[in-house]
DNA sequence: TGTATTTTAGAACGTACGATCTAGAATATC
DNA sequence: GATATTCTAGATCGTACGTTCTAAAATACA
């Protein structure tokens, strides 16, 4: 064998990862990549393959850095209904607090990248649907302790949330206003809380 | 004065809207751009300033031929729930029939040039509310003449069918079959024909 | 210690980009 | 018909792109 890298590999892979998300894929040089991986292009080269290369991995890191983990903190430590609240209080401050305007990683590559790599689309598909999985449960789980209404089916009530989020997401990118953000997902979760079919309210 | 244009500059101007909305902003380069519209470099330069004010050319030309044209074909002539439903049954339409996944120019946007491009992100905003006008002046007439729940205020109604529009153009650009679009669209729509608060229905 | 192997840095490859310039062709006004 | 103006085509500008190459530095195993 022979001498061992001299960076720390998974340091740069978040550097990538940080200039794909503010900068998209194409728009993201690979000289810019070396310069904040702190490496040359060469180890770059040597390192991960080629430009595509790196995006897959840094896309892979994102998803499970980012919306894998908000999801484990949130999922198993909170009542449902309070975890999608979570979930969305938390993307909505994040988005305010977001003065480069980055959105998300995996909304704004299956908009620039998906639709003219079909592997691309393949992944950033399947992630969309372990979201809606995470919304599918939640909702169901809300519907069997009466925290969320059974006024419409739990599959339903998912893709209404997954909306909510890829519209939060887009509305972001152009318009991080607090008032905007809050307003596209409070009549969102209003929805969750509608009352039950059985009694009547007025 | 002296020579006229060769060219039609409205046809011009539909290809290079086209081109921006097939392959994007920056994707699209002037050499692309003058190919398409059939002139050659010095004439695109002459006749539109440089690339971006093409482009911003480009933008208002979509949104007034396509969301324009698409509102002021339904909002007059159908009753307000039909409206609504015949504006995301285009939307569905012409998206499952896109081999190229061009998507909405507006939302491809939103997400690739505003967040870097002020005078952009206004224009963009601008329009989406519009479009935010056209859902909540629907929802507003349907709640009127009964066809469309009072459950939810006019205005949280209007932006769940505006979430809805964006996560449909961003999930046509990954996954543009027509049972997950109709997913997404038909929940929606159901929120509007919800029951009414007054009578108990179980 | 010697050698094979993989790292590093940085120059260099060919290509494409947005934009401009140089001519010459064409036309409305005088 | 002369002239001034705007058009056309295509070469050309400087810059940046993704990628590869060259050579030197460094280390694990014999």
């Amino acid at each position: 064998m022979a001498r061992p890298r001299e960076f720390d590999e998974d340091a740069a892979l978040s550097a990538a990862m940080r200039c794909f998300w503010s900068r998209g894929y194409e728009a993201t040089s690979v000289r810019d990549l070396a310069r904040h991986m702190g490496i040359t292009g060469a180890s770059l080269y040597n390192a991960f393959g080629d430009k595509r290369a790196l995006f897959r991995r840094a896309l892979d890191h994102y998803v499970a850095g980012t919306l894998g983990d908000r999801i484990a903190r949130f999922e198993p430590s909170l009542p449902p209904r309070a975890a999608i609240g979570a979930f969305f209080d938390e993307v909505v401050r994040l988005s305010v607090n977001d003065p480069d305007r980055k959105g998300c990683l995996l909304i704004n590559s299956a908009l620039e990248v998906a639709p003219h790599d079909s592997e691309f689309a393949q992944v950033i598909s399947g992630v969309l649907g372990q979201l809606e999985g995470f919304f599918q449960r939640c909702v169901a789980a809300g519907q069997r302790d009466g925290s969320i209404t059974d006024a419409q089916p739990a599959g339903d009530l998912a893709r209404l949330l997954l909306a909510t989020l890829m519209s939060l997401r887009v509305m972001a990118r152009t318009r991080p206003e607090p008032a905007m953000l809050e307003g596209l997902v409070r009549p969102a979760l209003a929805l969750l809380d509608s009352p039950r079919l059985s009694p009547a309210v007025a």
